[in-house]
DNA sequence: CTGAGTTTTTACAACGATTGACATCCGCTG
DNA sequence: CAGCGGATGTCAATCGTTGTAAAAACTCAG
């Protein structure tokens, strides 16, 4: 059933040495023999067992993606893209849910999946980055997401502190002034991060900040944009804007204020973060920080092979993706 | 740094082979051994390589999932869902972004990733069920999706016709006359199947079937939805509902609507098909087909599985999975 | 204390591809 | 015609794990 190296040699009229050195492009080959194995490889339909190149090569080409959920409209993106940007390169990505949990996190990290991996690109969520970096001695690894100060490991992430400043600058200069956060979280993810150049661009407005203003949620769903929504609609003085963390928050806080007869942007402007699909084609549509997906992928799968490819000895690096502010409907009426 | 087999033996003062029959659950082994033996395990931090394991087994515990794009909703949900059914067994799923191209679903019928794989659930677009059967002969495959006719392959779907009946009838039960619906496809895809359940509602009722009023579009994105969309409010005589033949088509069409100034339902009613997330929180919240993922992930796998461990005697088997129609505000205002 | 019977453990050979050291065989050049 | 470089072939070893079959250790009856 399976046909093996040595029935492409067989029926080359060869021997097994010679197929593997014409498919491992090894110079002295004539064109004649080239072509007398190609076609015997064509006539098989012949593919090399994976197993056992990788057991003995020590390489798989198998990467592994470390995403807290795939269902979630960012990561799909991003891993459809980052899929891609590997097929390119002749590389399979194996998608890992951790669905956040530490235990699953740690899975990824350790040993995982028996060195048949190559290397892994990790979106964590939960893992400290102490933790990583002690994983990374086993297998090349990128991080995504937002910076771990200090770290050692090569990185690609939108500069979010930058980013969420810019967002809320562009909310103030359409002329709002209680201007709240969806999304705030605390030590140094995505949620402390993003705080961080909310609070500084209303620093620089000269804007009070208003603690009442800004909320922590759960997690980054619609339903908790939806819930952090409810809450602010319930204070005494509610607010002209709402930054979210990222756009599924927002899609949530924008089905918050449809319910309450709220017009968007009239009563309150809403700005999210990551540009997904459904942010375009909502209603009216989102205005948020669109990061460039595919530049995001290439470059952490560049980074990723070239350490694998790599002696070691390349200096850690640390990618900033370009993003642009996408001002829609739901901030320009 | 890899710890291998031998290693683990090393410590534990015990054969290759004992540690070996540890790891498979060999019955005959005293308590006194396994214990030293997984002592070693434990101390040693040792993972079996998968490559090695694959190669000698002839089964890796990995099984792929071919889907046409996992960036869009419902792929992704899916993927989603059968990933964690697989992970509950001990199996890996691999996910295959076909981009609905023949050449990929080709490759991912062909021996693929080399004999890696132990099996395929197979979401096809373009591939002839000719073909699929015949590549079917290599690897285990359950296929999802619509119904092949006279196919030998196990197979795990939802009743479209029934269920596009069912929605369309929805419509005609809350008074709408002039049904359109977007998705319409020839052959034997989902576009060919849900017409016939839409056309057999129209008929049940007494309805003229309008051919202005089932539109084909390239996709079944949300810019299809809204540029078919577009089409219908072109007509002289626009319809008053719309059975769109999956969500994103749906979230598409309200756009457009939205976009027209026109009031769903009241203007016009519209009605989906697979009830992804975007579509609950939407506003107006989405009327939708909803197909029990999680039972369609389960028994997916379920069978796949059944099929690679067994001896391919058992019978071709063909699940439906259960629905419901989730009626929400694009239908009932 | 022996031999049969049973349990527990081990030695060895695969699985399929790759690699390295060498041995050939070829046509050419000097 | 010696000698050289290019192109293939032979052979054996290796990657880490597991199936087969047989050896070793134990149990118990007699």
């Amino acid at each position: 059933m399976a046909t093996r190296l040595s029935d492409v040699a067989a029926r080359a009229g060869v021997s097994v040495k010679t197929v593997s050195n014409v498919i491992n492009d090894y110079p002295h080959i004539t064109a004649q023999t080239r072509a007398k194995v190609e076609a015997a490889i064509e006539a098989l339909d012949y593919t090399p067992n994976v197993s056992a190149r990788s057991l003995r090569k020590g390489r798989s080409d198998f990467i592994a993606l470390a995403i807290p959920e795939m269902a979630s409209p960012y990561f799909a993106e991003l891993g459809a893209a980052i899929s891609r940007a590997a097929k390119k390169r002749g590389i399979t990505v194996l998608i890992d849910q951790t669905e956040g949990e530490p235990a699953a996190e740690k899975l990824v990290l350790d040993g995982m999946r028996g060195q048949l991996i190559d290397g892994i690109i990790f979106s964590p969520i939960t893992t400290a980055p102490a933790k990583i970096e002690l994983a990374a001695n086993a297998k090349p690894l990128v991080l995504l997401g937002e910076r771990h100060a200090g770290g050692t490991l090569d990185h690609v992430a939108v500069d979010s502190v930058q980013a969420s400043f810019d967002a809320t600058t562009h909310l103030i200069s359409i002329g709002r002034r209680r201007i709240a956060a969806i999304g705030v979280g605390g030590g140094a993810g995505t949620g402390a991060v993003r705080r961080k150049g909310y609070r500084k661009a209303l620093k620089a407005a000269g804007l009070p900040l208003d603690p009442a203003l800004e909320l922590a949620g759960t997690g980054y769903h619609r339903e908790d944009g939806a819930a952090a929504m409810r809450e602010l609609l319930a204070l005494p003085d509610r607010p002209d804007a709402v930054f979210c963390f990222n756009d599924s928050l927002a899609l949530g806080a924008l089905r918050t204020l449809a319910d309450a007869g709220l017009s968007v942007p009239g009563d309150v402007a809403v700005v999210g973060f990551d540009d997904i699909e459904d942010g375009r084609y909502h209603s009216p549509s989102l205005t948020t920080i669109s990061a460039d997906k595919e530049w995001l992928a290439e470059n952490a799968v560049g980074l990723l092979l070239d350490r694998i490819a790599g002696t070691g000895e390349v200096d850690r690096r640390d990618l900033t993706v370009p993003y642009t502010l996408q001002i829609r409907e739901s901030t320009a009426g």
